[in-house]
DNA sequence: GCTTGACTTAGAGTTAACTCAAAGCCCTAA
DNA sequence: TTAGGGCTTTGAGTTAACTCTAAGTCAAGC
């Protein structure tokens, strides 16, 4: 699909699509149309995916979505746990990078290599 | 395995053996018996697992580990490349919060909940 | 001495997320 | 009008990282 401009192969849509993380509409002869809506979809699912999301997550979120506005709260709890989680991992990484750094020294002692 | 202290199942320990992550010592009856060297180093093992490091580049570490001091400077700098990814990571995913905050922002105010 | 339970192995099965293959349809340009 | 390229589908194959199964060994308690 002419959409890779978003970095995901025309395979990968067609499965994301298959596993209802998208809703592409067709022209007359059956391809794929995407939409900019699409593109800023997709986007944020990589955004999502970039996070650690699991996919089967991001397609609950989806499902709210296609739903329309009466699932807005659904949304918004499902994004403000995932938040939390990020936030948590983030912090476990800022430790895990200061203990790399200690033994980045430690090395750097040893072999007097920068 | 008795060290499950790690958080880790016998299947896995013995799985990271096999694959070469792990040398561990035998007692007559062949059972594993592991050492508090081994404790550590499955510690760091998880670490770095936790920093989305694949265990293929773990093994890679290990085995310059396994070949003793004359290979520091070798591991410093895989240890040095993946600080640097992790945090570039970090970096983006720090971007990542800021926009589900603002999203979480947008439909807290549609929805007037918390 | 016998059972129980924790260990051993090799190898098969599982899950997530792709990734590819085969067969076929359709538009365009020579 | 036919050759090419890009799309379509279904379904199979791949990779990473486990996770489990089956068959067997071994030490300790009753």
């Amino acid at each position: 699909a002419f959409a890779e401009q978003t970095g995901v192969s025309a395979h990968t849509l067609r499965y994301y699509e298959k596993i209802g993380l998208l809703q592409v509409q067709r022209n007359q002869s059956g391809h794929r149309v995407f939409s900019n809506k699409d593109l800023e979809w997709i986007t944020f699912i990589l955004r999502l995916k970039d996070t650690g999301m699991p996919l089967q997550h991001i397609i609950e979120y989806a499902e709210f979505r296609a739903q329309g506005d009466s699932t807005m709260a659904e949304r918004q709890q499902l994004l403000q746990q995932h938040r939390d989680i990020l936030q948590t991992r983030i912090a476990r990484e800022l430790e895990h990078l200061q203990v790399l750094d200690n033994k980045i020294g430690y090395y750097r002692q040893l072999t007097g290599k920068v």
